[in-house]
DNA sequence: CGATAAGTTCAAAAATTATTGAACATTGAA
DNA sequence: TTCAATGTTCAATAATTTTTGAACTTATCG
């Protein structure tokens, strides 16, 4: 039961990726913009630790969201050092639920708007809020 | 605040279709099959009224679920005498999230598999369960 | 090594959502 | 008009989900 930072997460196998279970991830705002902002910023994985979020949520919030995303197998989460990196499973999400991610990043953009303005243009910043 | 059968009940406009709610009301099974017998079964709207889904839950629970579905926009619902004829609001939400629909129809599908062996086959019955 | 940064875990509290049963309104039909 | 069918409403409860803060682990940087 010790927990391992290097040690890798649990992502659901694409057959066990369920409709509900997609939906009930995605009916959240904050994990919402979430997949917005990877599905925009995050050709470059590097940049998409979880503190590049911290402008929706404290930190223990964003590690339950991204937990919900990843359980729901939405995002995949690779542990580098003490970050985590954040992925959309956009192939295994196109496979089971063809067409699904692309119209709702489509129509999740109207809700980010100024999402190219958030944070990571200074990676290296403690990006606590209050 | 008199509630009368023959009000019209609020629909939201196209446009106060939000994304956010639409995927919270699915993210639920009850709703998620409601939906897909709708739009399997739906084509002859006379016999979608809320007793054809009583197998899948109480009557006042049924009440609530379609309520649910009805503010987020996703079908339409009809007062004819003292019954409610629901309908997919399959035009609005296209044009509202292009490929939304379909997709998630298409793969809700293989959720539902005996959906066709369910009430409305007797459509004079008490189908009150218990 | 000591400090800091990045995230996690846990338990408690807050908030939201869903279910139930009883009472009610409306309509259609005998 | 009386009855049965169809749904709604309300209040209470149950269940689930989210948020919070404190403590903790791990890795990295001087």
């Amino acid at each position: 039961m010790t927990w391992s930072m290097t040690n890798t997460l649990h992502h659901p196998a694409p057959e066990e990726i369920t409709l509900p279970t997609v939906l009930a991830a995605l009916g959240d705002e904050t994990r919402l913009a979430i997949i917005s902002m990877l599905a925009r910023f995050g050709e470059d994985e590097r940049n998409m630790t979880c503190s590049y979020f911290l402008s929706l949520g404290s930190k223990t919030a964003l590690s339950y969201h991204i937990g919900k995303l990843r359980e729901a197998g939405i995002i995949h989460v690779r542990p580098e050092g003490t970050k985590r990196l954040l992925s959309l499973r956009r192939t295994d999400l196109e496979t089971r639920f063809p067409g699904f991610l692309a119209s709702i990043l489509a129509s999740a953009e109207q809700l980010t708007p100024g999402a190219a303005s958030l944070s990571s243009e200074f990676p290296g910043q403690s990006g606590l809020q209050s």
